[in-house]
DNA sequence: CTAGGGTTAG
């Protein structure tokens, strides 16, 4: 319907049903005046019309309408402006404001105005915009406003790279409430800062601000985000005595800190103990338990499905992480079908998850299909489709993406440059991973972090260039941590380098002791020199220890079956079976010249046993 | 006509 002919409507009462129920509202707000509808429509009941099109996401109808407002007022613009500010339209509601702003012989800005202006502005990422609209703000007189102080402070710790500029407004907010003091906790903990979330939680208890959920919840994710137990433990004594175990987002986040804090246990009983649950509940759990226990969380999903929850994109994501974990790809391609099927196909974090998925269970090729069939991809789809190829062994084609990815313009970070680097290195491309490492700094003026060293000495040291991967971790501008010269030893013992590898093992020993891999290596890089006496002693040291390295497992999917054994095994589920794959594959490899590298595994078994023999004196 | 919280992917 046109406006025109809507406004024609409101003069002939002829209501439609559409718009009954915000006329309702807007005649029982109007009942002091006589009669209810003036000559010309009074401007608030067009502009309560603009705003109820808006709740209903109908964009084109409050626009034709307010195009066709005779006298448009503060309210009507405004409610523009934040009507298109809620549907996520942020660069339209900037646009009107700025059309507002050229119409300001007629209509000037008020607090309401510059509230939704600075919500667009968050919304749109742009300081730019953000510090225009404050200095707005500063030149009406507007400061003192605690509603726009507060959203200017949102603006800035969401469009900052650092808390820098907030955290200086937030102290010359003369009348700060609740709302402040969350603003800015959420500021820190959105951006990573989990300390300084603390930090300033602390500094609100002290001065015994007004408590509510809302700033719990924020604290408790803050302590999620750093791993921190402790903090979380005394934060969930503070929700009980506030009483504020039956709110159901600060108990969604206390589960997520327990998930996070690796205690399950706990995360379990929060679970069972809320009376009320929501999806995000259910999600919150199933994806806690994804990484540590993929089974479980499988299971956890089956129950929800039996209560009669409906999933959501967010659940499917950690399913699909789960399964890929779990590598059994007849169960991600029932998932995926049922994603289909849910009318979830086509989403960017799905479609995401679905290449990792299908890469970890070994089936590259449906990974590329998903990655070619999307509609917009992000970074992260670049990256899982570079890392499938790399874990694959395609480095060429893990580097043609890379080129294609920055060819149509995607700015690469860390993450991706470790995809390619690592791809390049398992592929032996030593020097397209070498031009790729110096591209960083030259052409995207990153600055390389740990890993990325570690993948370059990686890359080096698998293609035997171990002095080079010396030099390069000497020449590092940040001190190499115990990641990268654990990479190194890994390059020493592939070439047999026992000199550079004892180095390598006293400096992964001086940061981080206590891995019982470590010793594992250092003791075969003695035994390569025939050095029993030092052999000996380091395996004693690792025995003192007590911790064991992970037993590696191996599985193979067979007619929906899984067979899941481990190095040595001589009892399981058709073990016959495994062995007579086994030895078909280890034929295979020999005719096609590999030379396995057995050192370790005579050492290992043989050696470690002769050790303990002689320890215990038999 | 205006402000703050909880679950997803590399």
């Amino acid at each position: 319907m046109s406006s025109r002919k809507l406004v024609s409507t409101i003069y002939d009462h002829q209501i439609p049903q559409t718009i009954r129920s915000s006329l309702h509202w807007a005649q029982t707000k109007s009942t002091h005046l006589s009669p209810p509808f003036l000559p010309k429509p009074p401007s608030f009941l067009a502009t309560n019309i603009i705003k109820s099109y808006f709740e209903k996401w109908q964009m084109k109808e409050a626009q034709l309408l307010f195009d066709e407002m005779p006298n448009r007022d503060v309210v009507a613009w405004t409610a523009m402006i934040s009507g298109y500010t809620s549907c996520n339209f942020h660069k339209r509601a900037w646009t009107v404001f700025c059309e507002m702003t050229r119409d300001s012989i007629n209509v000037v800005p008020n607090e309401y105005t510059f509230s939704s202006v600075l919500k667009a502005c968050k919304g749109m990422k742009s300081h730019f915009c953000g510090s225009l609209v404050h200095s707005l703000v500063i030149k009406y007189a507007m400061p003192g406003c605690i509603y726009v102080e507060n959203v200017l402070l949102d603006m800035y710790s969401t469009c900052c790279e650092s808390m820098d500029e907030a955290s200086m407004l937030f102290e010359e907010i003369s009348s700060k409430n609740a709302v402040s003091w969350t603003t800015l906790i959420a500021g820190y903990t959105h951006q990573g800062d989990g300390h300084g979330a603390l930090r300033v939680f602390r500094k609100m208890l002290l001065e015994e601000a007004e408590m509510n959920p809302f700033c719990i919840s924020i604290a408790v994710r803050a302590c999620a985000s750093i791993g921190s137990y402790m903090y979380g433990k005394q934060i969930h004594a503070a929700v009980v005595k506030h009483g504020f175990q039956t709110n159901i987002p600060v108990m969604n986040s206390m589960l997520d800190m327990y998930c996070r804090c690796s205690s399950l246990g706990e995360a379990d009983d929060c679970f069972y103990g809320m009376a009320e649950k929501d999806l995000i509940t259910w999600n919150t759990l199933i994806s806690g338990y994804e990484k540590t226990y993929p089974n479980e969380s499988l299971n956890i999903y089956a129950r929800m499905e039996s209560e009669g929850i409906a999933p959501n994109c967010f659940t499917f994501t950690s399913i699909l992480a789960a399964v890929a974990n779990l590598a059994v790809l007849s169960f991600g391609e029932q998932v995926h079908g049922a994603i289909i099927q849910r009318g979830f196909g086509g989403n960017l974090e799905l479609d995401n998850a679905l290449i990792d998925m299908y890469a970890k269970c070994g089936n590259i090729m449906d990974s590329r299909k998903t990655f070619d069939q999307m509609s917009s991809k992000n970074l992260v789809s670049w990256t899982s489709m570079i890392i499938g190829y790399g874990s694959h062994g395609y480095g060429k084609e893990a580097v043609e993406l890379f080129d294609e990815m920055v060819e149509s313009g995607a700015m690469p970070d860390q993450i991706v440059f470790m995809a390619v680097l690592s791809a390049c290195s398992h592929a032996g491309l030593v020097e397209e991973g070498l031009r790729y490492f110096r591209s960083m700094a030259g052409d995207y003026k990153i600055n390389p972090e740990q890993q990325i060293y570690g993948c370059v000495v990686d890359l080096l040291g698998r293609a035997g260039r171990v002095e080079e991967a010396y030099e390069l971790i000497r020449s590092m501008p940040v001190m190499p941590d115990e990641t990268v010269w654990a990479v190194f030893l890994g390059a020493c013992k592939m070439h047999k380098r026992p000199d550079l590898g004892k180095l390598a093992v006293s400096r992964v020993l001086e940061l981080r002791p206590g891995i019982a891999g470590t010793y594992i290596t250092l003791s075969n890089l003695y035994a390569a020199d025939g050095n029993w006496v030092e052999f000996a002693a380091a395996r004693k040291l690792m025995r003192r220890l007590g911790n064991k390295k992970e037993t590696g497992r191996s599985w193979v999917e067979l007619q929906n079956q899984i067979y899941c054994f481990v190095s040595g095994d001589k009892v399981g589920t058709h073990i016959e079976w495994v062995y007579a794959v086994l030895d078909k594959l280890v034929q295979h490899i020999k005719d096609v010249g590999f030379v396995p590298d057995i050192d370790d595994f005579l050492h290992d078994l043989d050696m470690d046993n002769l050790v303990h023999d002689l320890e215990v004196g038999t």
